[in-house]
DNA sequence: TGACATCCAATGCGCGTGCATGTAAGGTTC
DNA sequence: GAACCTTACATGCACGCGCATTGGATGTCA
């Protein structure tokens, strides 16, 4: 089952990439153009509106959202700082542990989370539910 | 089925980018340490190798390559550029038009493509096969 | 207390990418 | 053939990423 499996895994990778590469750029490109927000930083609201629930002002320590996130200590660093300058999040020290940072959601930043939230839901229906709906490899935005 | 569908497709992009992410990650780091190519070279030679069949020096023309490959126009240029540096391809003026250039793989570029080709298939398999294998999102090389 | 390993976050650096633009070569129309 | 649009590829530029390093805070052990 050599030559089969070898078939079978190139075609499952030629589809995730499709999938992946479609959804992320169409993704990428609503969310800046509609709301300023890069997928990074986006997904940084998201976790954070989660961690404590939105009401709570959302609260949560660096190292917890590296966790769930597939991003590199410094490039969420830099994300973070990024989404600070925009005035969406604050960083606060932690008392216990002046090491760890705590990061928290502002009021802007909860609205601007809120109101990307469903063009985030309709990019990944439009790509993942019905998979054959972006069937074209179509690049980026061209 | 609001609600329903959005956990749903939530989840499903999750697994997505887990599994885009853990291969991804992997692959490169693999054909880099291993073979010393990047994933878009690689992928560059895998095109090649099929175009024209392998036996007679791939031959294909920029603008076919860039239409299977999930890579911007200027971003291609530049990877067949460091293959070119690196002698495992090489540019070759249409004569028909010559607006277009045809690439063609050398012979140290065949070469080294099979050397890569058990390494990539090797990633793939322990990533698609069974999904489950790289339950964790662990992370790029960390 | 002092020496050393560990951990958290920020930063310098290089790299690959996409976008916008530039350049040269068709193609079309008159 | 002149004026114009389109196509193929290269290049300037800015950006986000990962890696390696740094610096400060903790923990541990003698």
């Amino acid at each position: 089952m050599e030559a089969e499996t070898d078939v079978d895994v190139c075609a499952k990778w030629s589809e995730t990439l499709r999938v992946y590469h479609n959804t992320s750029c169409e993704l990428e490109n609503e969310l800046q153009s509609r709301h300023d927000l890069g997928r990074s930083e986006f997904e940084v609201l998201l976790i954070l509106s989660r961690e404590c629930g939105a009401a709570a002002g959302g609260k949560a320590k660096m190292k917890d959202i590296e966790a769930e996130m597939y991003l590199s200590q410094s490039a969420l660093s830099r994300t973070v700082t990024r989404l600070e300058k925009a005035g969406l999040v604050t960083r606060a020290a932690c008392d216990f542990d002046r090491r760890a940072n705590f990061l928290m959601l502002t009021p802007a930043g909860l609205e601007r989370f809120e109101a990307a939230k469903p063009t985030h839901r309709a990019v990944l229906v439009k790509h993942l539910v019905d998979t054959t709906a972006s069937q074209p490899a179509a690049a980026c935005s061209r």
